[in-house]
DNA sequence: TTGTACGCGTTATCAT
DNA sequence: ATGATAACGCGTACAA
């Protein structure tokens, strides 16, 4: 297909017979302009359909007005939701949003964020498998890329970061199960090496409930990609001692979970409850309705948006911004259907 | 903050005491290089951490690769999965991915198509209210900017295309209502006005009910981003000639509808049928699970992708991609409940 | 008030 | 095999 090639300040200016310098300050808004040379600069423009070139701008000013942004996955709404944020505060300030997915593997991470420094992207929002020991962090150190960590808590004050308390999270998850009666917990979670916070989120599910002096929970670690083994939840929830609560490291998997239980012949919450973490609109939407710990995923990436600006353009220092979560109850979380002990 | 400059062909090449031609030359794999010489190259590169810069590139050469994304909203699943596709295409052939969304709103259509103009996309992949009537396509025609659309249907065959048949869509969908028994059906479809697809499959829905000699179907038009006031329910399900079968234009609007009418006391499939229409992954995780006229989600977007390349690379001639829609069963269709006339 | 000219980082042409 | 240099589109310091 032949592409017309689009003109330049040059085309404008010899059809406005003014230099390409009059043109650019037309274009920038720079005051001493004679109100008629102006108005021929603009009327060759519109009959030009001239465009700024942001390429050119970009290579001059040496200074990009692009955010590259790295996700594991656009399937879980929470992402989608911190993009729309994203999404929502760069164009209030102008900039565009680079986008890349890592689906989880950490050798994609490295490619894309290579990507994105090619693309020159000024600065870079992302949620990686695990900030504590990543290699493509350490390169974004070294080559003073600047960058916001979205979900992953970093304990270096030299990362900057927005997340939820995700050990609190999981804390919470347990009290709510555990004021509803159960004493027989399990857990549900995205492989920990592909996330730091469903390892987090487990810590603190676990301390609270060995806390409340209850038996250790059994673990269950699920690909976040992949649909759930019945055999899987089959051993783990049809034994005599099969828990009567489960905490879900997101919603999408505890939607997942809560299939499979029904599949087993388990009715939720019926036979057993289920938490899980995101809040995604989804949950409210089904019956039972999903009760979750909550995060504010839109108000995480506009944050994220914005702490990444403050950076660049006001020299901010980085900081560990951590939001609230809050427990969304739901009909999935229901009292233990037999009390022991 | 400061930023370190990042290192540039000049750089590498006063460290390893070359011209930057030949640092160019080594970077762009051209032949005649002596061994020795590359290595020293090389070195120089990963000691300095050097990356290309892009944007440089791209003026140099003209060409962009990247490409741009103009979606309603990322909310619904459905254009997620699209973008997941495109982004796997995109990876897979070395370009970015810029990101845009319209909100539904054609205003910022157009601001958004404004600014991926201006960043030199290549090309772009946009999803409109109205591709019939739309100043925004009349720009992208006017300037030459290669666009594929994608679910939009163009009837005219200079605009490239990814989508379904919206028109048999709504014809299936009544059909398997009708199939299952019902005479009173209504539709619930995202405004028109915001939607030509809305608009295609409710056409598509209403012929095949007239052609089934069927009284006409309500239509109760909603916004996207809104809830479902609970009134508009209301007065379209509780009459005594109430509908018994619905169409919802896409599955978000389905699972919102299903939980109006639960709140409104009416169960699925037991008093009302309904149908969706994207084949989203949790309607399929949901009880009642959820009915729907499935589209390729991923693979539209990845269709979409690899045709815009095609177009830009091969001078491919504009195509209307049709890809196939499938019924998909859930149990949130059921059998009319009380046989009539 | 407007024009000339340089340089941002890269690739490609032409010399050497 | 390698180097010098012109261009890509733009912003701006300096000149007029």
């Amino acid at each position: 297909m032949f592409v017309a090639p689009r003109p330049t300040l040059r085309d404008v200016a010899s059809l406005a017979n003014v230099s390409i310098a009059t043109v650019s300050r037309v274009l920038n808004g720079v005051p001493a302009i004679r109100p008629d040379t102006e108005a021929r600069v603009r009327a060759a423009m519109s009959q030009l359909g001239f465009r700024p070139n942001g390429r050119g701008r970009e290579l001059r000013s040496g200074q990009s007005c692009s955010v590259g942004v790295l996700l594991p996955s656009l399937a879980n709404p929470v992402f989608a939701d911190n993009v729309a944020g994203i999404q929502e505060a760069a164009r209030a300030a102008g900039w565009a949003v680079l986008i890349t997915c890592s689906d989880y593997d950490p050798g994609r991470e490295a490619e894309a964020v290579d990507a994105l420094i090619i693309e020159r992207a000024a600065g870079l929002i992302l949620t990686v498998a695990d900030s504590a020991s990543n290699r493509t962090l350490n390169t974004l150190d070294n080559e003073h890329v600047p960058y916001v960590l979205l979900h992953n808590e970093s304990d270096r004050a030299d990362r900057a970061s927005v997340a939820v308390d995700n050990g609190q999270a999981g804390r919470d998850a347990a009290e709510a199960l555990i004021s509803q009666g159960h004493r027989r917990l399990a857990m549900v979670a995205g492989r920990f090496a592909a996330s730091d916070r469903s390892r987090r989120r487990h810590a603190g599910f676990m301390a609270a409930v060995h806390g409340a002096g209850l038996p250790a929970p059994a673990l269950i670690e699920i690909d976040f990609t992949d649909d759930i083994a019945p055999a899987t939840l089959r051993a783990a929830f049809l034994s005599a001692e099969r828990p009567t609560g489960i905490f879900c490291s997101n919603d999408l998997l505890a939607l997942r979970t809560i299939a499979g239980l029904r599949a087993l012949g388990l009715a939720v919450p019926r036979d057993v409850s289920v938490i899980g973490m995101d809040g995604i609109e989804v949950g409210q939407l089904v019956e039972p309705s999903l009760a979750s710990i909550a995060q504010p995923a839109r108000e995480m990436g506009r944050r994220a948006f914005l702490h990444l600006l403050a950076r660049l353009k006001d020299a901010a220092p980085p900081a560990q911004i951590r939001l609230p979560h809050q427990f969304r109850p739901g009909h999935s979380l229901g009292a233990v259907p037999f009390p022991q002990e």
